[in-house]
DNA sequence: CGTATGACGTGCA
DNA sequence: GTGCACGCCATAC
C-alpha cells in the first residue's frame, strides 16, 4: 500500500513524450477518480524534476498551473510538440 | 484529531 | 464564452 501520491508520480512518469493527461485522468490511472483534487495538490507540494508534471494539464483544455511557472510549463508543452493556445491545450 | 489549503471540476448567471 | 461559487479529495499544520 503505497501512498496516493507515489501513484501519481508513477502514472505521471509513464506519459510519453508529445502527449499530455488531464489531472482527472492521472487520478483515475492512480486508482482514484474521483481525487483529481489531490492530484493537483500532490504535484504542487511535489519538486521532483524527474516526474513531467508539466503534461498534466486541466480537463478542461486550460495549461492549468506550474511550479516553476505556467510559462515554462507551456514552453515545454510546446517543445514536445503539443499546441498552446492562448494559455489552452489544443483548442 | 480537527481545521485549512490547493497546479481542480462542474454548475449556474 | 466568461466569471463566480460550491464541492471534492489528499496532504500539511
Amino acid at each position: 500500500m503505497v501512498s496516493f501520491q507515489e501513484r501519481v508520480f508513477q502514472v505521471v512518469k509513464k506519459i510519453p513524450p508529445g502527449e499530455f493527461l488531464t489531472y482527472k485522468m492521472v487520478a483515475k490511472l492512480a486508482g482514484r477518480p474521483w481525487a483529481w483534487r489531490a492530484v493537483g495538490n500532490i504535484l504542487n507540494k511535489n519538486k521532483n524534476p524527474k516526474i513531467p508534471c508539466h503534461r498534466v494539464i486541466r480537463s478542461n483544455g486550460r495549461v492549468g498551473g506550474y511550479n516553476q511557472g505556467m510559462k515554462k510549463k507551456i514552453y515545454l508543452l510546446k517543445k514536445e510538440g503539443i499546441i498552446i493556445k492562448h494559455g489552452k491545450v489544443a483548442c
